[in-house]
DNA sequence: AGCACGCCGACT
DNA sequence: GTCGGCGTGCTC
């Protein structure tokens, strides 16, 4: 008796190899089951994605090679994974080996089975000692805090919402502690006998990962042991990886906090999913398979719930009545999504809108602070080439001399974005990229933030020899030097001289350091943090009171349709940083430099009315049928000469004239990307759009042989490599 | 993607 | 005469 089983594996898209590869095995191997096989000359790891008895038609025994075996005593992979998996590759047009295995923690891949054998054994022996293991319902160290009417509504409601929730929250609101309740409500539940429940807990930025485990562990790590929360990010090195995962794929671990890949974890006894800043962009992949980990969530739920409905009609799980008040029964066997945000996406806006989600909503801060007043400064009555207003700066030495802090962002780093000549006309452009080269003062450098080429900045002008080279814009090195100066002589409410701070990604690139700065402007050694967007997410600052955005004009009419809706939801979230601690939010204020203050995103942005926002923007995307209204997805190539980018996306788009559902699809010609040129690779790309998702769907689908024998045409020669964006961001 | 095979220039 | 350049093509 020999069996066939098709396996997965990290092949590329585009590597012509179909869904999976015929093997053979003397063994029935269960799907899900990770398995060894040859390919080619190589040892791979792999997926059993189905075993059956007999060998496929047209594959004859000389062709197929024999698995080589079993990764023992690893659980397989169970069903829902597989399908978010299938349906991820799927709708994202990668294979789904090439999902699953990039879903895999790396080390897997590299470790050999006795290797994996000693460590299984060493997290059962650790989970059986005492200490370690949860013994039931310990009391907290801590009391929790009482939750305010609205958050106590609001989980009334998700307790009986069967739909994907969108929690519409204010900054300051307490959405984290909705998280935590709501957490807490499903670890409590009984498992299905197989797996105890878990939740998963996902943020957009690793940044934002250390305090918000921080507040799990607190919680329950005195309910349900030590290791009841667990980590999963890419910042992670590989041997914390893989045992955070294997933590979560045995049901070890009852909580996985982590930033977008971990939607792909193990997580046999899923309940809840928590998409925290559902709207921001980095739960978009934009490489490999560019997935939306917020939209894998919702699907991943979905298939969670339905399985789970499935098992409890065919009775071999039976709802485990829970100790849950109110006769839970059936609807406490689901798994749950809950989306939350102060600014969500018009996706997710819209699908509440449509009743496909359920939006729940708390509009008040807690402790009954309230939002930052919105203060507006036209630049056009401002002195010529001032970097910051006089009424700004003044206002914020004014807080200064009271001991409350203030924030100035820009979405900038270094000193000047460039440096130009004003004798010939030349600018630090970059040698292998159409971009400039930012000047940073600190280290004396020309620096490309697109591929990183970095030279000193040369003394004359490179071009005509002229001395007279200078900065052209503004960076956040160089508002830290203009505000020290400024507040030079401003007194702190101690006497001392106010102190200006800078944090972006330079200033944080050393490990550690980043903590290091958030602990001096907790501890008031900072009066002044001037920063990159990242001072604006999530952190809880509790002295700021003042908040000013610098440069915001640039997103107000980039060609990027989307420009207003991240515009918004930054100055939201910056906002929201201030006046955090109630006894001073009634002064707290947000101030936006702009030359445009009739632009109507301030009025709303002023009435702290994103709803009126939202309306906007929605009707405008309806009337233009962009998403949620129309459907999107580029198709990308990189290559040597912009031509042949060119060359092959033209062809793409001719050969796929006789397509199904072509007459449902509008192909845009193809045309150089923002940045033309990165790295000497010149960009290129063709927009692909329809009414209809299914309709897209189905074309993109058969489209894909057509795009793999465009690739080989002699005038896409030099092209590097092409890649479909499937929902993309930006276009 | 790897890793083969394959057909043309500068070295022991 | 070989080492090796990276162009095409396959991987059950």
């Amino acid at each position: 008796m020999a069996f066939w089983p098709s396996v997965v594996i990290a092949t590329p898209a585009h590597s012509g190899i179909g869904a999976s590869l015929t093997y053979r095995s003397e063994l029935s191997l269960a799907p899900g089951t990770l398995v060894r096989v040859p390919l080619g000359s190589r040892e791979v790891l792999g997926v059993v994605w189905d075993c059956p008895a007999e060998p496929p038609e047209g594959l004859t025994v000389a062709q197929t090679k024999s698995v080589v075996g079993a990764l023992e005593g690893l659980p397989p992979l169970n069903e829902r994974w597989r399908q978010l998996v299938s349906f991820a590759g799927r709708y994202y047009q990668r294979s789904a080996g090439e999902v699953a295995l990039a879903a895999l923690p790396p080390q897997l891949r590299e470790l050999d089975a006795t290797q994996l054998a000693r460590r299984l054994k060493r997290r059962a022996k650790a989970s059986a000692q005492p200490d370690a293991a949860p013994d039931g319902h310990a009391p907290p160290a801590a009391p929790w805090p009482a939750l305010s009417v609205e958050q106590a509504q609001v989980l009334a409601e998700l307790e009986c919402a069967n739909a994907p929730v969108l929690l519409f929250g204010a900054t300051g609101s307490g959405k984290t502690e909705v998280y935590l309740r709501a957490t807490q409500r499903v670890l409590e539940q009984a498992g299905d006998g197989q797996a105890p429940t878990q939740v998963l807990m996902m943020v957009p930025e690793i940044n934002l990962t250390p305090q918000l485990e921080s507040r799990f562990r607190e919680r329950f790590e005195p309910l349900f042991g030590a290791g009841a929360v667990v980590c999963l990010h890419s910042g992670m090195t590989p041997a914390q990886r893989l045992t955070s995962w294997l933590a979560a794929h045995t049901g070890q671990a009852r909580i996985v906090l982590g930033t977008r890949m971990a939607v792909f974890a193990s997580l046999p006894g899923l309940r809840l999913i928590v998409v925290d800043e559902e709207h921001d962009p980095s739960y978009k992949s934009q490489d490999g398979a560019r997935y939306s980990a917020r939209d894998l969530a919702v699907y991943r739920a979905k298939v969670e719930t339905e399985a789970l409905a499935t098992e409890a009609v065919a009775g071999r799980a039976g709802p485990q009545p829970s100790s849950l008040p109110g006769g839970e029964g059936a609807s406490a066997l689901r798994c749950q999504v809950l989306l939350g945000s102060a600014t969500p996406s018009l996706e997710s806006w819209h699908a509440a809108d449509q009743g496909r989600y359920l939006r729940l909503e708390m509009p008040g801060r807690i402790g009954g602070g309230s939002l930052p007043r919105l203060r507006l400064v036209d630049m056009n009555h401002q002195p010529k080439g001032a970097v910051l207003a006089l009424p700004l700066v003044a206002a914020m030495a004014e807080r200064i001399g009271r001991g409350e802090q203030c924030l100035v962002l820009l979405n900038r780093r270094g000193y000047a974005p460039v440096l130009a000549c004003h004798a010939c006309g030349w600018k630090s452009g970059c040698p292998h990229c159409s971009a400039y080269r930012v000047f940073h003062k600190l280290d004396r450098t020309l620096r490309c933030h697109h591929c990183g080429f970095t030279e000193r900045v040369p003394r004359a002008c490179p071009d005509c020899g002229n001395l007279d080279i200078s900065p052209v814009g503004r960076g956040t090195e160089q508002v830290e030097e203009q505000l020290a100066g400024l507040l030079a002589d401003v007194k702190r409410a101690d006497g001392g001289p106010a102190r200006v701070a800078r944090m972006d990604a330079d200033s944080t690139r050393l490990k550690g350091s980043l903590e290091v700065q958030l602990a001096a402007l907790h501890s008031g050694e900072v009066d002044v943090l001037v920063g990159t967007q990242m001072i604006a997410k999530g952190h809880d600052f509790r002295r700021i009171t003042l908040v000013a955005s610098v440069n915001a004009d640039s997103a107000l009419f980039a060609s990027d349709h989307r420009a207003p809706e991240r515009l918004f939801a930054l100055l939201m979230q910056a906002a929201g940083r201030a006046g955090r601690d109630a006894t001073q939010s009634a002064a707290s204020e947000m101030w936006v430099q702009t030359w445009y203050p009739q632009h109507p995103l301030f009025a709303s942005l002023k009435k702290h009315d994103f709803p009126g926002f939202a309306a906007e923007q929605l009707a405008e995307r309806e009337s233009a049928a962009m998403p949620p209204y129309g459907f999107q997805a580029l198709l990308r190539a990189d290559a040597r000469t912009q031509a042949a980018a060119q060359a092959f996306l033209n062809a793409a788009a001719e050969q796929g004239t006789a397509l199904p559902h072509r007459d449902e699809i509008t192909l845009y010609p193809a045309v150089p990307l923002t940045i033309q040129r990165v790295a000497n690779v010149e960009r290129a790309q063709l927009l692909v759009e329809s009414p209809s998702r299914a309709a897209l769907q189905r074309f993109l689908a058969a489209w894909q042989p057509v795009l793999l024998a465009c690739r080989s045409l002699p005038e896409a020669r030099g092209l590097v490599r092409f890649a479909v964006d499937v929902d993309p961001l930006s276009i």
